[in-house]
DNA sequence: ACCACAACCTGGCCGC
DNA sequence: TGCGGCCAGGTTGTGG
């Protein structure tokens, strides 16, 4: 499910009810959650500790502890990390219970089972891949035209590859390739110069309108208080196939590219022209 | 570098 | 009601 909009969405709620406070139980429903360490040590490692953070970095959620250590979350497709007074009813998907000592909990509550958790000593040990943030003020147009410069595959695949740039997911790849009005299957080292102005200026534009709008609920995605998001309501191509193109009312056409749905208008996004030889 | 595909899981929806 | 098939916001690994 989420993405950086909604990711950056579940940081920002989760500073108030967790900055300051202390872990004082770990409960572990399914076991296979916890990517590292063992469960065990994680109990062991966590008991006691003090939060003194919490950033998004991509699609991940970063804790910074008292002992130095970084908690990091990845929702993956229907992960929901939850603020709940300890003694609410527990749902079936709650695999991971962090107790805290004000009375109420952490709940990661995960129905797919694709989400992790890991306890690490060097945050880069799970984030130091990642590319750019970009939101980032220091991210220009330049930067991104250079890191395009030099890659031959298609440019949807290219934008969800979080080691090429960090948070945009399926949903906002489509978003930002219509309003800037670029075919998903275009190669990325034929993009003009104004055809990449406009998706710098649109990725962010889309990113920035997610996070105003608490995110995109299509099914599982919730705030920490269990509520939804808004920006479903604004989506311009993703999930419309045959609904009329908002520019030029052709119908939105749904195809298939590097495995994933992708969502496009056929006559706003044209593919790149045969160069006659 | 790049692509296709499978795997990890569960649940919702659609057609029969 | 039930069943099969398809779809889903993500990531990783394999093989070509």
């Amino acid at each position: 499910m989420p993405e950086l909009p909604e990711v950056e969405t579940i940081a920002q709620g989760l500073r108030e009810p967790l900055v300051g406070r202390q872990f004082t139980g770990v409960h572990v429903g399914w076991a296979d959650l916890i990517a590292r360490p063992a469960v065990e040590e994680l109990k062991r490692r966590l008991v006691g500790q003090r939060i003194l953070d919490v950033q998004r970095r991509g699609k991940y959620l970063v804790f910074a502890l008292s002992s130095g250590a970084s908690l990091i979350v990845h929702l993956r497709m229907t992960g929901r990390l939850l603020i709940k007074n300890s003694g609410a009813e527990l749902d079936k998907h709650d695999h991971l219970i962090l107790v805290l000592d004000d009375g109420r909990e952490l709940r990661f509550n995960e129905m797919r089972k694709l989400g992790r958790v890991y306890l690490v000593d060097d945050e880069d040990e799970i984030v130091g891949d990642l590319g750019p943030e970009p939101l980032d003020d220091d991210f220009t147009a330049a930067d991104f035209a250079a890191l395009l410069s030099t890659r031959r595959g298609m440019i949807k695949p290219l934008l969800l590859n979080q080691r090429f740039m960090a948070g945009v997911g399926n949903i906002y790849a489509d978003e930002a390739l219509f309003a800037a009005r670029i075919h998903p299957e275009r190669r990325a080292d034929t993009l003009t110069a104004e055809e990449i102005e406009r998706l710098y200026h649109a990725i962010r534009q889309v990113l920035r309108q997610g996070i105003e709008n608490r995110g995109t609920t299509l099914t599982a995605y919730r705030d920490v208080e269990g509520r939804e998001g808004v920006n479903q309501e604004y989506l311009q191509v993703s999930r419309r196939t045959d609904e009329p193109c908002l520019r030029c009312g052709t119908p939105i056409e749904r195809t298939v590219v590097g495995g994933r749905g992708t969502y496009f208008c056929p006559k706003c996004q044209k593919p790149a022209l045969e160069v006659g030889g």
